[in-house]
DNA sequence: CCTTTTATACTCTTTCTGAGCATAAATAAC
DNA sequence: GTTATTTATGCTCAGAAAGAGTATAAAAGG
């Protein structure tokens, strides 16, 4: 049985979460475990600085699964797909990298047509629910509500991956057997949307408790520009002042003596990372505002 | 490249959370991937239920790595291991279920003679730092502060993994190829301590904010049974009454008619899980409080 | 000068959390 | 049979944290 790495390596460029992706946007980079890397970790590594020529900053294993891709396939043969989260900085940008809400339009809770969309889902679910044995109907409405939102639920964005295994079993992505008219949203080749969707569930729920936007800002930045991007990733706008407090009692940032050059109001003060704070295993923990403000 | 599959196999019994070890208890259950296994989470079900001739709960996958044990090995023979957290219920004891206090005695704060040996750790690890490079003195030295606290840092429940990894280097465990005199607890065979440390930390982390204590206790129980099952496998003492606010409010459990064969005191209701409640999904969270008392 | 926009400071209310005090209902000790 | 001890359970209170609003500062654009 072979084995394969597989990538959701994860930059924010223009106030976007972005993912590199191959075979035009259809899936996530992968390669071969070879023998002559030590650790897994560390043949991730070089194995996505080699071929992206960045340096990768925070990096974590997702998940290891068994690919169900390939049918046909003698068994023996099917291969472990061991997949990783690594966050790096943005770069040039370029066609491989794309938006992670192409394929998941439904968890960008910050544009307004979103919520069209997600009630749009949310009637056609409800259909396919209709269609259900009658045992299940509550059960499976009650998953509807509390993944999709309505009836006074707050939107979860920690959800990703439910919201796509629902998708999935409804038929609603392309992904799935039983699809026949997708959700809109690009689709991806065998588990590969779906490891996506574990790769933003994670950083979505790492964000949370450990500075990891670290990796995705410049040396010197705004705190307007540090929300922006926690608020894309969470693609959850939050509330500023708020975000600030928590920022700031967190010690985790320190003022420098520039401000950045003004567009529109009143210019901005630069802040950038405390060195000592980042550092392996110093800080525990840096909230951020849980519920989000809509 | 061959893989295996390798369990942290967990049950509490007698207020002792335990797992399921071979060999004398120096390792971990662990069985070849076999082809017929639909999905690695199922064949993980199956192999184990095999084997041990009782259910599986929850279960969830910990940690996939590349053996590093077997030395003088071809490295393309080198085996892959995949490790699983999976929880289930007391059945009769035997000698193959093992206190996993026995490997990390180090990791129960409940004990008073647990005090005495940390603080020995400490001063071991203190004078390890002193052999070290003076740029890595006050590194190294938070670094044991942190995690075996004194300093007025609390014990933090959840760094078992990194207590072992730092013991590890300091030359403090069997499996640690600088060990001259191991700390007290018991070693298992490779990476097996290491896996269970994860499996430990993992678990002590999900009781927090889901209620996979649900597995351990009988259909029904008192409350002190389920504080006292909490507070063993978070090995942490906990405020009862904030432990049953906490517990109340979440709408988990509810009472039975029936009391407690009384011992001593005043006797205890029995209560029992909320079936509607445990399924699938339908708890977003179960609360804990999240700084113990002493 | 006035409006708009972005940045930042401060306040207020509600909820959550840690901790303690008090009472109830049983057994054990005298 | 009192009294002490143990376990179970109810209630209160102070401080911290979280959600949300008001107010002010500093720029650009008309």
């Amino acid at each position: 049985m072979s084995s394969q790495l597989i990538a959701v390596l994860v930059a924010v460029q223009n106030d976007t979460p972005k993912v590199l992706t191959l075979g035009a946007g259809r899936s996530l980079p992968a390669g071969p475990l070879e023998s002559r890397h030590r650790s897994l970790q560390n043949g991730m590594r070089l194995w996505v600085e080699q071929q992206t020529g960045r340096r990768l900053g925070h990096i974590e294993q997702l998940y290891t699964f068994a690919d169900t891709q390939v049918l046909g396939v003698p068994e023996l043969e099917r291969s472990l797909l061991i997949s990783y989260l690594a966050l790096t900085h943005a770069d040039p940008p370029s066609e491989n990298w794309r938006s992670w809400y192409e394929y998941f339009p439904w968890e960008d809770q910050m544009r307004a047509q979103t919520q069209r969309l997600v009630a749009d889902i949310t009637l056609r679910l409800k259909s396919w629910v209709g269609t259900l044995a009658a045992e299940e109907h509550e059960r499976q409405l009650r998953r509807v509500v509390r993944l999709f939102g309505g009836d006074g639920e707050v939107w979860d964005d920690q959800l990703v991956l439910q919201r796509y295994e629902l998708l999935w079993e409804a038929g609603m992505v392309t992904e799935s057997p039983l699809c026949e008219e997708p959700v809109v949203g690009m689709s991806m080749d065998g588990d590969h949307r779906r490891i996506l969707a574990t790769g933003i569930a994670r950083l979505r729920a790492k964000i949370r408790y450990r500075p990891v936007f670290y990796e995705f800002m410049d040396e010197t930045f705004t705190l307007s520009a540090l929300q922006r991007t926690v608020e894309v990733v969470a693609g959850q706008a939050m509330h500023t002042q708020n975000f600030r407090r928590l920022i700031a009692q967190q010690n985790l940032i320190e003022e420098t003596p520039d401000y950045a050059p003004v567009s529109r109001g009143r210019p901005a003060k630069l802040f950038r990372f405390r060195r000592e704070m980042i550092e392996e295993g110093q800080i525990m923990g840096s909230k951020l505002p849980i519920v989000f403000s809509r």
